[in-house]
RNA sequence: GGUCCGUUCGUCUAGGGGUUAGGACGCCAGGUUUUCAUCCUGGUAACAGGGGUUCGAUUCCCCUACGGACUACCA
């Protein structure tokens, strides 16, 4: 019997969370809830120089608005709290401490300076500079020192770092969900440091106590930390604790050109990287998909197949089929090019399938905003007719507008086909629509087209006039459902409009 | 440079020793529509290269190339 699912998402508080983020907040969720788990948030601000105002609320509210709330974290403590590595402090240096004792770290009383003074030389002579096993002995360090000089120095105020005494001519085999096996060399590790000067553990250390203490299941993190896992699993071992697994998510890659796709690259090619809006601290704004009109529904179904898919042809999934269907074993290895074209599309499935009154309430808020009041009932008739040719809201006002108000202009090149005969059959048209009670689409639609044939008159002598006279241009929706939402009057005065102006 | 990871249509991907290499986005064409869009149908397009192993490799192994991540007292 294995033990319960729990699994984190751990971002610092560095900024706005990106999109690559909500997908690793995502497939952490979806395993969780697969496995009736626990799906926690612990925050990592461990790097005090770096911690960025608003950020862990905008984490916390991004999670929200995509549907995958956790379920213990910050503001949701549960008996693992705090979940705020700044609020642990006291307890990761007892740990460090512990491992020094057991041989497994030691004291570093090398300054920056001197450590950035080495790398230049070792840079200098084409060579790369490495804190291992090999300069250890030499550096500045309590493996030189006797255990009193040592006391005594920490005592005098000197700064220290606590590193890890990586073991030495080892190969080791490590596992990941996804990749399989994975072997690294343990001579070529450095030493890495654990516990900075400053009092604060750095990430490593942080995350594996924490991560021990917090009982953590499975390990579903970017790629990005695939070259941190022997490390990791050393520092399990080094504890004597049992390594949860580990499981490294493939990158998600710029739309084009080369590279991670990055916080910057957003905007500049035109859709957001970011759930939510950001104000930057340079007065700069970052788009987000909330604010775009994304749904949350399209975005979490995009980036569930960015990586992912359920072996079948199935593309549209919701949530709870999602969590159904996920398995870390189907995840892609190779990175992801972010589409934003699919993304799009997805948005448009989504957006489609919502209620007309739903889409209407929304429409509304623009329409208020001109200075258009009309009965929602209304609105939502025009939101049926047009809302399956958009993909946005904000799409709306030029696919609806000619509801709301009369064409100010019309289309040039459908204007030329207007000539002094189309004014003449224009009226005559009118003439017949003022005689019409019914004004229902299909009721018009039957008996303009009865008039037209009557008289042998054209479709096209008819239907474009008259479509440029209500909608000022050749697009739009059938033209007699135009007719019927608008209602007879608006009609007649339009075609007259039109008649006066062309 | 070093370490590690990766490589199927332009993109996201399925598949896996013998397949017409499948789907989706995009694009193109046709249909529907009196229009535009939607929608429907069809089409375009891929196993990075070279060696093995094998009766047979896109699939397994090796090498090369290319791409990526990491290489901080940042996470």
């Amino acid at each position: 019997m294995s033990k319960q699912v729990r699994v984190r998402f751990a971002p610092s508080p560095t900024g706005p969370l990106h999109i690559g983020g909500v997908r690793t907040a995502l497939f952490n969720y979806l395993f969780a809830k697969k496995h009736g788990g626990v799906f926690y948030l612990r925050i990592e601000d461990t790097d005090q120089n770096r911690y960025v105002e608003g950020a862990e609320e905008y984490i916390i509210e991004a999670l929200n608005w995509c549907g995958i709330p956790f379920d213990e974290g910050v503001g949701k403590e549960g008996k693992f709290g705090p979940y705020r590595q700044s609020e642990r402090k006291e307890i990761y240096k007892q740990y460090a401490l512990n491992l020094i004792e057991n041989g497994w770290a030691y004291y570093a009383f090398d300054t920056p300076e001197a450590l950035d003074a080495l790398r230049a030389t070792a840079e200098a002579e084409g060579k790369t500079f490495i804190y291992n096993h090999a300069i250890r002995e030499t550096m500045e360090t309590s493996l030189k020192l006797s255990a009193e000089e040592t006391q005594q120095r920490i005592e005098n105020g000197e700064h220290y770092v606590i590193r890890f005494k990586t073991p030495v001519n080892e190969t080791l085999h490590l596992k990941d969900i996804i990749r399989g096996d994975i072997k690294f060399e343990t001579n070529l590790l450095d030493d890495k440091v654990l516990f900075k000067s400053d009092g604060m553990p750095t990430y490593h250390l942080a995350n594996i106590v924490d991560d021990h203490l917090m009982e953590t299941s499975h390990v579903i993190r970017g790629e990005e930390w695939l070259p941190s896992l022997p490390l990791h699993e050393l520092l399990y071992r080094a504890f004597g604790w049992e390594a949860p697994q580990f499981a490294h998510l493939p990158l998600i890659l710029k739309p084009v050109g080369n590279g991670k796709l990055s916080k910057r690259d957003g905007d500049k090619l035109g859709f957001p990287v970011f759930p939510l809006e950001w104000k930057n601290t340079d007065g700069t704004v970052s788009s987000g998909y909330r604010e775009k009109g994304f749904l949350p529904e399209a975005v979490i179904n995009f980036l569930a197949l960015l990586g992912w898919n359920s072996g079948t042809d199935q593309e549209l999934f919701t949530l709870d089929e999602l969590v159904q269907l996920f398995d870390l074993e189907r995840v892609h290895k190779a990175g992801a090019k972010f589409d934003p074209e699919k993304n799009k599309w997805f948005n448009h499935q989504y957006f489609t399938r919502q209620p007309n009154d739903v889409v209407a309430q929304q429409f509304n808020h623009t329409l208020v905003e001109r200075g258009i009041n009309k009965p929602i009932d209304y609105v939502t008739d025009a939101v049926a007719l047009v809302k399956e040719r958009a993909s946005f809201a904000s799409e709306l006002w030029d696919l609806a507008d000619f509801f709301f108000v009369a064409p100010t202009a019309y289309d040039e090149k459908a204007a030329k086909n207007w000539k002094p005969e189309t004014a003449e059959v224009m009226g005559k048209l009118i003439g017949v629509l003022e005689n019409i009670t019914d004004f229902s689409s299909q009721n018009v639609e039957s008996i303009v087209k009865a008039w037209m044939e009557e008289n042998e008159i054209g479709m096209g002598k008819v239907m474009q006039p008259l479509r440029l006279s209500l909608v000022g241009a050749v697009k739009g929706p059938h033209l007699f459902d135009i007719i019927a939402l608008i209602g007879k009057a608006e009609t007649i005065s339009r075609i007259q409009k039109a008649i006066a102006t062309l």
